[in-house]
DNA sequence: GTCTATACAAGGATAGAC
DNA sequence: GTCTATCCTTGTATAGAC
């Protein structure tokens, strides 16, 4: 009886007790939803433990036995911010129609700032802060993403189908003009007067901004006659 | 003699002594520029008063000292950010040239964030955080000031000065555009691989957007003909 | 597997020496 | 007018009870 008690006994992430498995997986998702939003809130500085599990509704060291420590939850936090991004950035060629790429660009980053309005403000936050642990993405992977962008923006204008402009200032005037909705959602909020931004206002804004974009780089609409 | 080495004893801040009195001038001057440092980097909660007494060379009880609290020096310069802004708002009315008003517009607000960059990004900071310090502010002053705004651009699209685009949104675009060269410089350097953005830099910008936003709203160039 | 108790550093703020 | 010493709170992290 002795043996059977000890090896019923709870331990590590044992293979066959999915209750435990299931209770470990509710508290690491409670426990980086709150993250994230703390973070976003107050900046890894500013952020406490304390309130991370407060806001989990967990207690603190509950916290630091998941995630090992508050550095290691946060990294945490900006991969899995990366992942997403990455997630729709899909490739694209000289080849695809300067204004449905453009607009699908716009479209999906508005969609990711909705979605995830606390992920992205924690990415603000970081940056903001001078990306003490995001310098090595910016430099490197980001960086290739942008230029290859930029080329074939180039090579659009070169071919006439939208306006010689720098391809490197158009795309932060997109990332810009869409991260503004998340990041600074308590000005817009104050400024407008309501609650929430409303899937009706996302709508509204993403036609406002494809509109004035494309319109304003001179992007032809897309020739309508060759696929028909 | 007592009578005499008693009165010539510093004491607080004493009419006639102006040595005194710039030394006085000269730490608050080093602690403002300090504090604006560490509180856009780290935010309210992530900055500590150490650290802003180590930026500005002088013991942690000075900072208090002259600023009486954290919170304190914390109002202070948000305060201050907002007069600098508060600067640059002239009045515009339904006369002037939509032109040259939103060039104009562009173009301050790309010298603010270039002139205080570490004030953008304080201010950024606070919104960042759900603006617990400026909420009154963004729901009443700056609410005024957009609406004003707002109107104007609303009668010009009615005039067939420019396209009839939702006033508020396009605020928010010039906003966010020039904002974000002060607030994500960090990843506008990693991915632009400079070491700082030059002067140079902000007139290409300034131009990008001017004619972008400017092609983008249909803003007609000004009638030379009135005029001449 | 979960939580209380605790160690030890750093936080803001003040009193008092110089 | 300036700075050292100190108070008390809060911070991260861990050891050990349940």
């Amino acid at each position: 009886m002795n043996d059977l008690s000890e090896a019923t006994k709870l331990q590590p992430s044992p293979p066959g007790s999915d209750s435990t498995g299931a209770v470990r997986a509710r508290n690491e998702r409670d426990i980086l939803e709150a993250a994230e939003r703390i973070f976003a809130r107050f900046g890894y500085r500013g952020a406490s433990v304390q309130a991370i599990a407060e806001e989990a509704g967990l207690p603190k060291s509950n916290v630091l036995y998941y995630m090992g420590s508050k550095r290691g939850l946060y990294i945490r936090l900006l991969e899995r911010m990366m992942a997403r991004w990455n997630a729709l950035l899909d490739d694209i060629s000289v080849e695809d129609d300067p204004a449905e790429v453009l607009e699908a660009f716009i479209r999906s980053k508005m969609q990711l700032s909705r979605r995830h309005p606390e992920g992205s403000r924690l990415f603000a936050a970081e940056i903001l802060g001078g990306a003490p642990f995001l310098q090595e993405y910016l430099c490197g992977e980001l960086r290739d993403w942008v230029q290859a962008r930029a080329r074939i923006l180039e090579q659009w204008a070169e071919q006439g189908r939208m306006d010689p402009v720098d391809p490197v200032s158009l795309i932060f005037l997109i990332w810009s003009a869409t991260q503004h909705y998340a990041d600074f959602e308590a000005q817009v909020l104050g400024i407008t007067g309501k609650e929430e931004i409303a899937e009706e206002d996302v709508e509204r804004i993403t036609h406002f901004l494809t509109r004035v974009i494309l319109k304003g780089c001179g992007v032809k609409p897309r020739e309508s006659a060759v696929h028909s």
